[in-house]
DNA sequence: CAGTATCCAATCCGATACTG
DNA sequence: CAGTATCGGATTGGATACTG
């Protein structure tokens, strides 16, 4: 999660923030569904374990992506949202997305073609 | 490279093709230098092993984001560059980029005050 | 509920040596 | 030159059981 390249690649280091494994299924739950749960996370986010959940949204809270209000309650209530500074990432998922619709099938095309 | 989030995350599949290890210095190498031979990869993608670096050219490959031309020479001679596809990533990584720029720096702070 | 602790399996990766 | 083969080590991840 680290080595990728450094110097040579000036994008390297905002890779490393923003496309880490679970880190986007994660952020693109808190956009679609709001502030919620742990437990919610987990539940929404097809195949993660609670320990890796609790470290991807460790780093994600560490990076100013995504915020963690815990309530002192009995049981206990921890909440999650996304922060402005993740918010500004809403237009870059944007292209991202874009860019796979009109591309995703070429290159499925270029796989066929390579494999068969 | 493979499980993301699935249908949760609809860029979960752009992101394994585009972001996965070493893919972006390598993409970037070509498309700062133009064609050029695997060799010159090695030595411009620091730290990569021939290994890898044969896996994941080949993988771009596959993806049809690179392109292999094989000349039957002694030695012989191998040259890669960007496809029109692989070219097509440019404003996305020029958006990247710029985020980066932008905010990187708020995520540094964020770090110094989650860690001091 | 919201994690933490533990263990184990899979993967990845770097270094190195070798080949057509 | 452009890879491939091999190996060991490090990291990552899933499953599960447990705790304040």
């Amino acid at each position: 999660m680290e080595i990728r390249g450094l110097e040579a690649c000036p994008i390297a280091d905002v890779i490393d923030v923003l496309f880490s494994r679970w880190t986007t299924p994660i952020l693109w739950g808190l956009h679609e569904r709001g502030r919620q749960r742990f437990g919610d996370l987990e539940r929404h986010v097809p195949g993660i374990s609670p320990k890796v959940l609790t470290q991807r949204l460790r780093q994600l809270e560490r990076d100013g992506l995504v915020a963690r209000t815990y309530h002192a309650e009995v049981p206990p209530r921890v909440e999650y949202e996304i922060t402005p500074l993740g918010a500004s990432l809403e237009p870059l998922f944007g292209s991202l997305s874009a860019w796979g619709a009109t591309n995703m099938p070429s290159i499925e095309k270029a796989r066929r073609a390579y494999d068969g």
